[in-house]
DNA sequence: GACGAAAGATTAGCTAGCGAAGTACTTTTC
DNA sequence: GAAAAGTACTTCGCTAGCTAATCTTTCGTC
């Protein structure tokens, strides 16, 4: 009990500044005739910051297993799939946000390194199929694990309490997020 | 008192699945021999996707104004420094961490269309100083008026109490985050 | 105060990814 | 059952941004 309310003290004292704090002291003022709140600011901001930290430690983590960012991408939304290592070009463009013909040049890359290959289906000729291959999935695993260190160091540096009210009050904004496209 | 108490209570009901939750649970199962944490994966996906809205809004903020995304941050980061709009080229490469040769291909299409010009620093004929323009200036603010909008709005899907426990923990993240780069 | 090193910006050549057009199939429609 | 429309992927030409090299000016030091 009075261990509870020490960690829920502990929880609650504000962190020191960090460099979003003087961001925002800094722009306050120069906002006149736009709405402003620091509040707003404050978390979109280090929401970002946080993304980007992400984004270098996954591409940290493929750089440790001498693959460039895309190729680890690749590789892992092949991987992480309902049909885990087989996809269409077109499904993999969609989740990686990326054009077809891009896909096209990325698959080639991969196809020739022989990390996945490229099948095509019997049913409907126009369609191939990419297959990751054992040495595919062998990179990628290598990437993964790397990758998962990072991500566990970042979250280990909040309590059990303040992981669980981050995934709570995160999930809020994605719900809304989803709610909005149709 | 009690309506503080439904606060409590409405805030910490968890909220319906998103898309992190099915993620999440389709890929608990696959990650044999690799360590994975369900909660650990929650936030950091979740993270990624608000970052990703957040990008867009910007994106479609800029849009609104007719102007390409990466126009839109050049002007904004030549406006959020202590000397508003004026700053070297370097300066701001650093803040929008392209390159250097990419910093002079993004301001001449600026100074281009009138927004930006270049003037030569008396002290130090090296350097070149970027001047927002006053049409460089009235764009930028077009565009911001749209973004601030979309950010509030999804900030304001959350309860008072849980803007600032998000706030708070956001920014232990970023303490330690900023904690690793010396 | 001269000359090599460093700093700031630009130019040159390259690459990844984009949109649009093209190719090869499949489905729909009359 | 053949023409038209649609789908899946690839090829083509272009652009933004990258690294490396260059040009101009300034700094350091002997």
């Amino acid at each position: 009990m009075s261990l509870a309310k020490f960690r829920l003290d502990y929880d609650d004292a504000m962190p020191p500044e960090d460099w979003t704090d003087r961001h925002v002291a800094r722009w306050r003022d120069h906002w006149s005739g736009i709405a402003y709140d620091d509040e707003v600011e404050g978390i979109v901001t280090r929401i970002g910051r946080i993304a980007r930290y992400l984004d270098r430690t996954v591409k940290d983590a493929a750089a440790a297993s001498d693959l460039q960012e895309s190729e680890y991408k690749t590789l892992h939304v092949l991987m992480i799939r309902d049909t885990p290592g087989s996809a269409s070009p077109t499904e993999l463009a969609e989740d990686l946000r990326i054009s077809g013909a891009g896909m096209t040049g990325r698959l080639d890359a991969l196809e020739k390194k022989g990390w996945i290959k490229r099948v095509s289906a019997i049913d409907d000729r126009r369609r191939v199929i990419i297959q990751i291959t054992p040495k595919g999935t062998e990179i990628w695993r290598g990437a993964m694990g790397n990758r998962g260190t990072a991500e566990d160091e970042l979250v280990s540096s909040l309590s059990a309490r303040d992981r669980a009210s981050l995934n709570r009050i995160l999930k809020k904004l994605t719900v809304y997020i989803e709610s909005l496209d149709t």
